[in-house]
DNA sequence: CTTACTGTAATAATTGTATTTACAGTAAAG
DNA sequence: CTTTACTGTAAATACAATTATTACAGTAAG
């Protein structure tokens, strides 16, 4: 599992506290990372809407586009982070026994189940919730 | 995440589905790793009642415990694998910017929140209920 | 047309996960 | 009572996944 929903909501957090634009570089010292990481995860959030990218001088940088009332639910969907899972799977190679055989298929199920029940957990929660958590 | 639920689901079904003892190179071979690693979980199953080990020569090897209603959030919290969380975590070295700040913290209940609900949906699957899709 | 940014990719460093090997401990079987 | 067939356990090694670094083209303000 990667840390790109921990990533992107600490920036959308950091951007909701700060009105006006922040660059890479600004979000990066407080997330505690390179700002090259950070563009690509803001990207995926630009592309959900979530967030605005002004290129160029001057102004450029990022800027909060949802409400308070955003859910991390939302943002874990934009950035497509599976929270549980594995690439290594039991039984793959082998095709004689029935078990091995089903189990790929039967643990991604599983996989998936608590996929959805991880964002359902997230529905509940709202940036805002966290903000009154910090401030 | 590491593969220990995965191993420790297969194994159970596995001696579920065969009575007698069964030596961890038969699972091993069954679940596709290594003996040592199996060795290695099902200690944890041991631990926690769900499995039997007998040692020496002749009739060792594993046994299931367990009945046929055991759930896999009980397979889970034996061998306490945390679903989702990760070592990375944002905000962890900058001390002046109150969201940094409490970034850890937030995170880390976010993912055990996580944890609970990846547990109460296993806890609605047993090991009956895999074998179903499997014979 | 310079400047201050974002968008994007390739490569290197680091960390996490699984494999391999090895051997002490245990109890059944001869 | 010694061999045999296992489990329990701990290194060390190999491999895969994640993060960091570096670099540069693209964009728009000044």
């Amino acid at each position: 599992m990667t840390s790109d929903f921990n990533i992107a909501v600490h920036a959308v957090l950091y951007l909701y506290h700060h009105p006006g634009s922040s660059t890479s570089l600004q979000l990066s010292e407080s997330i505690c990372t390179n700002p090259a990481r950070i563009r690509k995860v803001l990207l995926l959030l630009k592309k959900a809407g979530i967030v605005e990218a002004k290129e160029g001088a001057g102004k450029s940088g990022y800027q909060f586009k949802g409400t308070r009332r955003m859910k991390l639910s939302t943002i874990a969907e934009a950035v497509g982070t599976d929270f549980t899972g594995s690439s290594w799977i039991s039984g793959k190679d082998n095709h004689t026994c029935p078990i091995a055989e089903n189990m790929p298929e039967i643990m991604n199920d599983i996989y998936d189940d608590m996929n959805q029940a991880c964002l359902k957990e997230l529905s509940k929660i709202s940036i805002h919730d966290i903000a009154i958590k910090i401030f």
